[in-house]
DNA sequence: ACTTGGCACTCTATATATGAGAGTGCTAAA
DNA sequence: TTTAGCACTCTCATATATAGAGTGCCAAGT
């Protein structure tokens, strides 16, 4: 696979670097022209036809330039790339804004999809942390009216899961007080199963709202990897390659769809918290990503929750920033799952 | 504005029905053949050439059929609609839906958004319901890692916030407990304003506790109609009048930009629960909407809590369904509000 | 054996012309 | 007021010509 000479890699990654700045093929002549390459454009030619022998580019047609395939991509991201980071003025902004939302929760998945979106240059895909194994923390039940009762119910890690429950007959608020203590008394730190084995030993309504909160929490760890929040689509229909309708069609029918989100994800990622994977053209297994490629990551704390979070582009996508940007913005979510679930 | 005859009605709402179905301009033979008018086209040309002059119709060009204009679209919504409703069998559908999920709060919203984007046939928006006034409920303090406590605080109504606070010093999971129950006793049932005027009497700690709810509670208040949840794009863009790349660009675009939908549901939707609002191709304030429509509607308790929802297609869309499904859908979510706000 | 200038060749993209078809507007008669 | 008839206009699809870009390859040079 590295049977490339020195000069083939240079021009490799001069022609891919041009195709993604210029979104049209490469011809021999801007390739020497605008890049003060020593030779010819005719010895130009033949590396470019050589390289496209062996795979690494393509022509649209006899007289055009060229363009890389995802074998060229491939080898572009996995051997020419290069290590390489996002600005640090960059930088410093997307930190400042997760310092400015630092304390309210809520905002951090908006936050971080956006920031990866505008950073990377494409769409952004992040998924909530999801803990290896529910862990109760506390649990609430207030009064709404009559029979019907919120329970919220908060996990370790700061999960917030709300249901709604009918009682056989009204309770008053502070009776629901009572049983929500009893409950938290009982329950603190345990997991679905240990909560599960000490159902039989409470009184009946107690083990009703009991046996719910197994239930929410079993669900809450079956639960495959859920696709939340998404930004920053429309930037990627602006690129050529999405100017055709049926084209700008497929890429949003796929962001929407979430089940084939979860699937790639799942399918792509690794389990490993750090590393940063790159899915070029569907990689032939998904045909609705043919004209795509994703840059994807896991975060947070493996052993207690991780989350996924990725970027999606045409092929001809920069690669170097968008690389870098979702290492920086899942190093951000890691610390923050770190700081949620760390005892 | 009512001058017009009554045939002139019968072949305005013909040609906005066809138009609608088939999406290309309608000549005056198709309306006469397939709707068994018992006048011929010449007279049915005539009419035509009279509804356009008063504005209701347009010409692409010379030999094309005739188009609704906005003017005939409203024309056409607001007197020859007449009372639509769901089909019972879709009601039946839906209502299922919403009981299978009727206990988890966490999926309203979402199935909401996807019922209502599936039974308009077009792009859904729905935001969660948001309380005239923020109303503590209750609150817990839960410890994670030294100085770093979460704050999870229940609105009257189930909303949850969550925060961060970092604490002077460590405390224990017990000291937190004490504080929050000490809080919960104080606040139970309060008003921001009404929780601030306790602040100055309470323990250092708690006050700082308390100032911090009452900054959360108020956020919550000031924050304006906050448009959460989107479907049902791709469906939209299968229309033909999006199959042009830049058109579907700026749909996207649209969609994406929250801003800016939050300014039209502010300014286009009417106060009141249970109406329904019609917005017909921007209604020349908004240029980004001109090629749509939007149905939209408030739903809740006014007084408690409003949501808004709403469902955007090409002027060319079924208005019948649309209403009818923004109608229904706004039922449901009105009875959820109701149930958890009422007393 | 590699490099390079030169040139024929191929394919695209653009502009232009042409004809069929659709649908109207208008006129004159019922 | 309605209607048949017909000329007129405009679009859309198809065909043709042309310019330009870029390659592939040959033959000569290093």
């Amino acid at each position: 696979m590295d049977k490339l000479t020195l000069r083939q890699q240079t021009v490799l990654g001069l022609v891919v670097r041009e195709y993604v700045s210029s979104a049209s093929p490469v011809s021999s002549r801007v390739l020497v022209g605008c890049y003060g390459l020593e030779i010819s454009t005719a010895t130009v030619r033949n590396e470019l036809a050589r390289l496209e022998e062996l795979g690494y580019l393509t022509h649209p047609h006899t007289s055009a330039g060229r363009v890389p395939t995802h074998q060229g991509y491939r080898y572009f991201v996995e051997r020419l790339l290069g290590e390489v980071g996002l600005p640090v003025h960059e930088r410093r902004t997307i930190a400042h804004q997760f310092h400015q939302a630092r304390r309210d929760l809520g905002q951090w998945m908006p936050l971080a999809t956006s920031v990866l979106a505008h950073a990377a240059r494409g769409a952004a895909l992040v998924t909530a942390p999801q803990a290896a194994q529910s862990c109760y923390k506390h649990l609430q039940l207030i009064s709404t009216q009559g029979r019907l009762v919120l329970l919220i119910l908060v996990l370790h890690g700061g999960t917030v899961k709300q249901q709604l429950l009918t009682l056989a007959e009204p309770l008053s608020q502070e009776a629901l007080n009572e049983i929500s203590d009893r409950l938290n008394q009982a329950f603190n730190g345990l997991a679905a199963d240990e909560v599960e084995a000490r159902v039989n030993v409470l009184p009946s309504l107690e083990a009703d709202v009991a046996r719910l909160v197994v239930d929410i929490m079993h669900r809450s760890d079956m639960h495959a990897t859920k696709v939340v929040y998404r930004d920053g689509l429309s930037e990627v229909l602006e690129q050529p390659e999405f100017a055709e309708g049926e084209k700008a069609r497929g890429l949003v029918r796929v962001m929407e769809e979430r089940s084939f989100l979860e699937t790639v994800l799942a399918d792509a990622l690794s389990p490993d918290v750090g590393s940063v994977r790159v899915l070029i053209g569907g990689e032939g297994r998904w045909d609705e990503l043919q004209a795509c490629s994703l840059v994807l990551a896991r975060y947070g704390v493996v052993g207690f929750a991780t989350g996924a979070l990725g970027v999606v582009g045409p092929t001809r996508m920069l690669y170097g920033r968008a690389i870098s940007a979702v290492r920086f913005v899942a190093g951000l979510l890691s610390d923050l799952v770190y700081d949620m679930y760390a005892e």
